[in-house]
DNA sequence: ACAAAAGTGTTGACGGTACACCCATGC
DNA sequence: GCATGGGTGTACCGTCAACACTTTTGT
């Protein structure tokens, strides 16, 4: 759009985009497991040809989670096992060069077992997070945010539990922790405090993983104070006053407002 | 703009604004501590005549940081002590007839002391939360969301030194937990709990209340490990690498991430 | 029997809560 | 002295880290 001079352009409203910093488990080069991380790879100045996060212009008749998941799917074929809106970045100066640019971030985590079908697309590469390629815009530093986000809320047994697959092994669960956060976390301390939480269901299933005794296999079950986001309001003042439940189990240091549960059917969340 | 049809509509690029969720305490009808808030009086349609929260249109040439802090000037003189984002609302729908509208919303925390001057200027007018009127937009819902958010955030010693003044004695920060949250808080664990913190620096000053015994004067002094936003990291991605910090002194459960210390110069926030 | 991982018990440090108590001040 | 809030002491309890220990499996 040709817009000329400067002034001119100073009242131009800014384009809104939608990101998402996806977040899923794979194996680094030693075995390891390591976070990784789909990217795309822009077709368009400015940045042209830098790898950026998966975004797209808002449609105005999609929700801010509905856009951040169609950007999602413009990457991957995975499901997200969670979504939470992360910050609002809206600087001047961060387009360097571009029109100003108003973007929403949302991350997100897809499970581990899936993973596997990282869908390599032309202009689509998944990068280990220690590995990253020069990013376009500011989105390095958008990207280190969501570790950020995702290590101190790594200790939550939802948060954890949804980085790996419909079931699992709690020493699977406990190796997610330890590869987020980079420490080391004592197996036994992690297994009474995760069940402790209630969160987590025995599915009676057992797996072996090597020659030793196997190990029960669990599900995790929301908590009965479930999840909470801004939109519970929303939709309270619409239909008026449903009992949103006690987030106050949280605690004064709870975890933190706005996650949004998305359960196993992805468009769930999308419906609100 | 005169844009006629639906689907023309659809992808017209969504209205951008800024608006805040302004927090002060004062006296409610029997005089103990209420939060208050300024709302203004809309001047059109949609929800001609009715109250909505203080907000602007987002100008392309200023952060988001600035743009709430100007819409936070058009209902008070007041310097905020404390300015966070809260959420980006932009589900469609909410503008119940209006233009698509994606509102990023920022909550700030005035002192006390000063509040006194609630500039009631013709369309600006305090309420006490507990009594708010009928609300344009889902701006209802966005209030009671930062209260929740502050009612978690308020038992962390500079969430409540930012609502009294710049100075203060401990049972007048008591009162202010007690006030937010609404539960009797024993001060004498109170008192060892916030001052453990090692946030709080004893100006010397006594000051008297009653005909009692004078009480310590203090003052809030940022933490060695000090508030943390994601401008940070921006920051950081420009000049290289320089040490963010120990923002793991917050724990796994703490005091999560981007609140955006507004010192005694609320300008300092905005040169970022 | 042995190795290796699954899972349990025990202890002590720490932080928070309840509540009794002393201190300083004006009347 | 006595009332009133400022400020301290202390005992108890729950949570969690550290780490020794037992259990179950395959070879």
């Amino acid at each position: 759009m040709g817009i000329g001079n400067v002034s001119e352009r100073r009242l131009a409203p800014p384009q809104v985009g939608v990101s998402v910093v996806i977040l899923a488990l794979g194996p680094d080069a030693t075995g390891r497991s390591r976070l990784w991380l789909p990217l795309v790879r822009r077709v368009r100045q400015p940045f042209l040809g830098a790898w950026a996060l998966p975004g797209g212009d808002l449609a105005a008749n999609r929700s801010l989670e509905q856009s951040a998941y169609a950007a999602l799917e413009s990457t991957t074929t995975l499901h997200p096992r969670y979504l939470e809106q992360l910050y609002t970045f809206g600087d001047p100066g961060r387009s360097h060069g571009g029109l100003p640019m108003v973007s929403i971030v949302y991350w997100a985590l897809v499970g581990t077992a899936e993973a596997k079908d990282f869908v390599e697309a032309d202009n689509v590469r998944w990068f280990p997070e220690n590995e990253l390629p020069e990013l376009a815009f500011d989105h390095k530093a958008i990207i280190d945010y969501a570790l950020w986000r995702l290590r101190t809320k790594i200790a939550y047994p939802d948060v954890a539990a949804r980085l790996v697959g419909e079931t699992f092994m709690l020493s699977q669960l406990h190796d997610v922790v330890e590869a987020v956060t980079g420490e080391p976390v004592d197996l036994a301390n992690f297994r009474r405090r995760i069940l402790a939480s209630g969160e987590l269901e025995d599915t009676g299933a057992k797996q072996r993983v090597g020659k030793h005794r196997p190990a029960a296999v669990y599900r995790y079950v929301a908590a009965a104070s479930t999840p909470w986001n801004p939109y519970d309001w929303l939709k309270d003042d619409d239909d008026g006053g449903v009992d949103t439940g006690g987030h106050a189990a949280a605690g004064p240091a709870g975890p933190d407002p706005p996650p949004v549960a998305v359960d196993d059917d992805p468009m769930s969340a999308l419906s609100r």
